[in-house]
RNA sequence: GCUCUCGUAGCUCAGCUGGAUAGAGCGCUUGCCUCCGGAGCAAGAGGCCACAGGUUCGAAUCCUGUCGAGAGUACCA
């Protein structure tokens, strides 16, 4: 709808003699109907420019602009310079029996088509069962797949972790602990070791397994391979419950075996920003405006994350990637510039590395801020919440506000009010309609295709619902190029409280044939948009609640 | 100390390259079920958009400062 006006408007523009970039030309829904469907701020910004009148450079542009009668009405200019379209019925018809054709794929955009994504999220250590952040981190990577597989584009789903190192070996020896002390063997367990109750879970396992017969095992790795393994079946697990997998589970260990951390240091190193120091080697990112270098390789030999995290990321390129979005908590956010900065070093574009950084959820229970630690284990874990709220209202409630607000999840209210949760209204729209095709079909009155005829559609419930259809392409493109799925939910928000007026005070049934029909298609319609955004966003469409 | 995110209704939060009268849900008040699903609809009360300056035709939105909340600031990840 905007492309098309668009398009006119250049012509126009031209006609007129304005000079204009193509950024000039921005059309915005008004939030008064009384302003018509679509309004540009054109002349606005042309008149700045040439120290004009906006009015007056309004009028210039109207007088050259010709648009097709049938589908706009004439062009307003109002307030200070606006120019306002009103689209007329025969438009939104010709776009509703559109979008009846298309079914499920309307919505789908081709912007993306042939090129390659690479989406990076949750990405946890096997440490320990899934909190309630990461559960956040979880849902919002996974819609973001679903959109930009909505934009076209080809999308991996990556899982990228460490199972070795200092943590992994901790959590090894924990579980040893538990075990020699489920024996009766009571050792001081240290404060900094993995404290949850899973821990001693593995430990029964084992018990079950080898009875006591690992007692005078001192090596941690038997304990940390058998956690590793409990831990991360339960990982995908909670992801399962949620509608998530990932295609691709990448190894940290897999980049050293491979020679791509050496091969990512020797790069740096030909580009003069390593250097060696007390036993260390250090990155010289004071040469690029931060405050301090880094280090890269400690005295020990051992690699900070850093270095393994740009080899990484080497190899997300080298293995074809056209985008790459990267998915973490707050608590990550220096962590990536270094990389980012890395990366340009060596000749990659940072533009094609989206990093998206998500503020934490914090949890209050009875007025009370829970704090989350996995290594306390004073932790909310996904898999609960999931078991409380089901998987619909999680993925709803995490989706629900923009990542870079905290989520304050009042379990209290979480728990009692699933009745009202919001998701809940969105469902009941789509059961609402579902029910209402049954019964004008199973009446055998009433039946719609894509060819039905809309034209007895026209009142103002009617236009309303309608001109809220045809938004849903464009609403499915911002919110994918913003990376940000609260629209999504904010707009089917405002569908479904348009179809409830609408079908508050227009009948179906019973309102004779023609009319019958067209409103049929339109609520249709309206479950095709429904449906396709509940997809989007991994809930249900029940057909019956 | 420094960096990042944030501050909008009683509460939880939207507000789209800066646009016209600042919105939703919950809670509160009042109406609406002989009729397609009342898990709904309609109406009402409720605001110095943290504060102070600046930029311009125009600021909740951009810039500077102050106050307040959260996260980060390791040879931990």
């Amino acid at each position: 709808m905007k492309t098309f006006l668009k398009s006119h408007l250049e012509k126009a523009l031209s006609s007129a003699g304005l000079s204009y970039s193509a950024e000039d030309l921005y059309f915005e829904i008004p939030k008064n109907q009384d302003h018509g469907d679509l309004s540009t701020n054109v002349a606005f910004t042309l008149a700045k420019r040439q120290k004009a009148n906006p009015q007056a450079v309004a009028r210039q542009i109207l007088e050259h602009l010709q648009l097709p009668e049938t589908l706009v009405g004439k062009p307003e200019i109002a307030g200070p310079g606006f120019i306002n379209f009103k689209f007329k019925p025969a438009w939104y018809l010709t776009g509703v029996s559109d979008l009846l054709k298309q079914g499920q794929t309307y919505g789908r955009h081709e912007t993306g088509r042939g090129k390659r994504v690479m989406v990076e999220f949750v990405s946890a250590n096997p440490t320990g069962p899934l909190t309630i952040g990461h559960g956040r981190q979880a849902v919002l990577g996974d819609t973001i797949a679903n959109l930009m597989e909505w934009l076209g584009y080809e999308v991996v789903r990556e899982y990228y972790f460490n199972n070795a190192g200092r943590q992994m070996r901790v959590l090894g020896d924990s579980v040893r602990l538990r075990y020699l002390e489920e024996l009766g063997d009571s050792n001081p367990f240290p404060e900094d070791y993995y404290q949850g109750e899973y821990i001693r879970d593995i430990a029964r396992d084992l018990i079950r397994e080898h009875g006591a017969s690992l007692k005078t095992l001192d090596d941690v790795t038997l304990f940390k391979d058998k956690a590793e393994s409990v831990i991360f079946e339960d990982i995908k697990n909670s992801c399962r419950r949620l509608g998530i997998h990932h295609d691709v589970y990448y190894n940290e260990n897999s980049l050293y075996e491979n020679g791509h951390v050496d091969g990512a240091l020797a790069l740096l190193r030909e580009k003069g920003v390593i250097y060696d120091k007390d036993g260390a080697v250090w990155f010289k990112t004071t040469d690029f405006g931060n405050e301090q270098d880094k280090v890269l390789v400690k005295s020990t030999g051992e690699p900070t994350y850093r270095l393994p995290d740009i080899a990484y990321h080497i190899q997300k390129f080298k293995r074809g990637f056209d985008q790459v979005v990267d998915i973490f908590g707050s608590d990550h956010i220096a962590t990536y510039p270094d990389v980012l900065l890395a990366l340009k070093i060596l000749g990659y574009d940072p533009e094609m590395i989206t990093v998206l950084i998500h503020q934490f959820v914090t949890v209050t229970q009875a007025g009370e801020i829970v704090k989350m630690s996995t290594r306390k284990a004073n932790f909310i874990t996904l898999d609960w919440l999931t078991d409380e709220a089901g998987a619909d209202v999680v993925r709803f409630f995490f989706l629900m506000r923009s990542m870079g607000a905290h989520l304050n999840f009042d379990l209290d209210l979480a728990k009692k009010e699933t009745d009202e949760n919001p998701v809940f209204y969105l469902q009941y729209a789509h059961a609402r309609i579902a029910s209402i095709i049954r019964k004008a079909e199973d009446a055998g009155e009433l039946t719609w295709t894509a060819e039905t005829s809309l034209a007895p559609l026209g009142n103002p419930d009617e236009l309303d619902l309608m001109r809220l259809l045809l938004q849903f392409p464009e609403t499915v493109y911002l919110t994918a190029t913003h990376y940000e799925p609260h629209r999504l939910i904010v707009y089917l928000n405002e569908l479904a409280a348009q179809f409830h007026k609408f079908y508050h005070s227009n009948y179906v049934i019973g309102v004779g044939k023609d009319l019958g029909n067209a409103r049929l298609a339109l609520c249709a319609a309206t479950k095709t948009v429904l449906k396709n955004g509940f997809d989007i966003l991994g809930i249900t469409a029940p057909e019956r609640m």
